[in-house]
DNA sequence: GCATTAACCACAG
DNA sequence: CTGTGGTTAATGC
């Protein structure tokens, strides 16, 4: 009977410095019960952290790292619906719609990712409602997010969305202007729905005007204000 | 017509 | 995995 209390010794939800607003709404009851239904992993780059059409168990809480959210349409292309990085919840759509995965969860960088049992969350969910209202708050904002990156990646020409994706990248995954772009160019092409011949010509093409310096994986931003003009005039 | 945009293909580091 | 160049199709003056 010793397993069940050092299982609850052994929790680090609580304690965890990347928690997130939802779980810290939790009370210390319920924190052994997510506890208790969770499981930390870590993946490596390329590693898939759910994989599209697989049975649905649990939904995921990406401590730390960079993922990818892509999905395999109908042409076997595989289209990246979003990069982001932890802390964040993913998978919870999946989770409540039906039992299979509608999309693919990868790793791009090292990551450290907290396997919950749906089944647990799921009781959370129902138990405590300012833990679900948090939940909705995050759903909703992402919800929002993938709203206006369709409306922009249909309307916008192929330069101003790629404006978009490094500008994504300095202000929001990396918070600075020079950093290592995660995604190949096939990856990077199938961020912004086209091909990674066409993501070398316009990258090329930033080049030449000085607004980007690029060495292999390594981007540079060198004129933000150019950048933010591309991006915004289609 | 002519120019631009971007996909597709093939070949080469 | 990337870069390059040629070809082709669609769209817009």
């Amino acid at each position: 009977m010793q397993t069940l209390k050092e299982e609850y010794k052994k929790c680090q939800c609580k304690d965890c410095v990347n928690i997130s607003v939802p779980v810290s709404v939790l009370t210390d009851q319920e924190l052994d019960l997510l506890c208790i239904s969770t499981t930390k992993v870590t993946f490596q780059r390329g590693e898939k952290i759910i994989k599209q059409d697989s049975f649905c168990q649990n939904i995921v809480f990406i401590k730390s790292g960079i993922y990818k959210i892509h999905q395999t349409g109908p042409i076997n292309r595989d289209e990246i619906l979003k990069v982001d990085k932890g802390p964040q919840f993913v998978g919870i759509p999946d989770a409540f719609a039906g039992k299979v995965h509608t999309y693919s969860v990868s790793a791009l960088t090292e990551t450290i990712a907290c396997m919950i049992d749906f089944q647990g969350f799921r009781d959370l969910i129902e138990k405590n409602g300012k833990f679900s209202t948090e939940i909705l708050k995050t759903m909703s904002r992402t919800l929002i997010e993938h709203y206006g990156n369709c409306v922009n990646k249909i309307q916008k020409q192929l330069t101003a969305f790629l404006a978009d994706s490094l500008l994504y990248f300095t202000d929001h995954i990396y918070e600075r202007d020079e950093f290592e772009m995660p995604l190949t160019r096939k990856e990077w092409g199938e961020f912004i729905g086209t091909t990674r011949e066409s993501v070398t010509k316009i990258v090329h093409a930033l080049i030449e005007s000085e607004i980007i310096e690029v060495n292999g994986r390594n981007i540079r931003v060198i004129n933000k204000d150019l950048l933010q003009k591309i991006s915004n005039t289609g």
